[in-house]
DNA sequence: AGTTTCAGCGTACATTTGTACGCACAACTG
DNA sequence: CAGTTGTGCGTACAAATGTACGCTGAAACT
């Protein structure tokens, strides 16, 4: 038999799959219950206890997986753009990528940002925070790379976030024949930010 | 006595505003129960049928509503602006006034355009689509009567909605005191986008 | 070997949900 | 004025929900 640990790590990831799948197939969290996520896990609702104290639980957990799985992924981003291709075009693709993979649960995060104060918005806005963040970081270390100085490094970052995730959103209500026109609009559109930035530090 | 057509209005008007003061105080849509909505509405569970034939119905007039209010608006803003104000501020300030005053209407469209292909988020995003379209036409008429060629102006627009949006929706979260700070930051970030389209309409 | 721990189960219950059905009575129509 | 219309009500019911309670059996520990 698989250890008590192991047993009950992978109940516990099938109770994320379950409500993450729902979530893929357009339900909105809160439209879950904790019976149906328990049946579709395969489990007894009443077990469920022993896994998350409550749905609230649950959507935590889920919202803190995509957040790790979504920084890594592009932390690894910024090492393989270093390789010569344009940091713009590949950090787009990889993020879009990311959303088309797991798009039940960038909804929920996205949806949870723009909801009242709950723990769920907290958890959402730390997520997008910390993109913001990391990405102005680089960004200054990229312009001073490249001695072109820049503007508001922070709002440019910001306005990054903004554009690519609504349009990321966009992109999964899209028909797949669209993505590589869609995109190409998504990486002009940063172009222009990144253009409005860079006069916006010269006039200093 | 009221007339019939009077009656049946208002009380249309008192289920929509139960709804829209439960969003308003923290609440998503689909949360929201028939039965409850009617009780705030102090008419008895089945009389709802008289007035929308789902939740959906009523969901559905409270994003028109919104809409409708809100492109109104924003007309309104351009005839206003004329008179020698910046544009961008002044728009800025009343799309941000009419969120703070709309809360739970303003979270609901915009999660709504988020979520998966239903009549909701057709109709969520018919609106942002309309005020990018009107948006643009207008970046054109303006660029052309300052002599200032704009590149891509529709894309232009796109990330002038998609920040004002973003950014209005946090200023829900935000403290007032914060509110002149955050406008600040928002207008920054949309000349940004202006003097970054204006240089790659130049390079052309 | 004997004991403890604990994931998972089944039963049970009070709430809440959407909605079918039919009645009442005020407002309209002719 | 008589007849029709239609908003609103109360009752009723089946379905679904969260969760309290106590049991079981196997893994973990001593």
């Amino acid at each position: 038999m698989r250890s008590r640990q192991q047993q009950k790590a992978q109940t516990r990831q099938k109770l994320m799959d379950a409500a993450a799948g729902e979530l893929a197939s357009g339900r909105s969290f809160d439209t879950l219950s904790l019976r149906e996520i328990a049946k579709l896990a395969g489990i007894a609702p009443t077990s469920f206890y022993r896994h998350f104290h409550d749905m609230e639980g649950l959507g935590l957990a889920l919202i803190e997986a995509c957040g790790e799985s979504l920084l890594e992924l592009m932390h690894e981003v910024r090492e393989q753009a270093s390789g010569g291709r344009s940091l713009i075009r590949v950090s787009v693709e990889t993020l879009f990528d990311h959303m088309l993979n797991n798009q039940g649960l960038s909804r929920m995060v996205l949806q949870e940002s723009m909801s009242r104060e709950s723990p769920f918005r907290d958890a959402a806005e730390r997520l997008l925070e910390t993109m913001s963040r990391d990405l102005a970081e680089f960004l200054v270390w990229d312009a001073e790379q490249r001695g072109v100085p820049l503007g508001h490094p922070r709002l440019a970052a910001d306005s990054t976030v903004a554009i690519l995730f609504t349009n990321g959103i966009a992109l999964l209500n899209t028909p797949v024949e669209d993505h590589a026109r869609h995109i190409e609009a998504v990486v002009t559109q940063l172009r222009m930010i990144m253009r409005g930035a860079e006069v916006m530090g010269q006039a200093v």
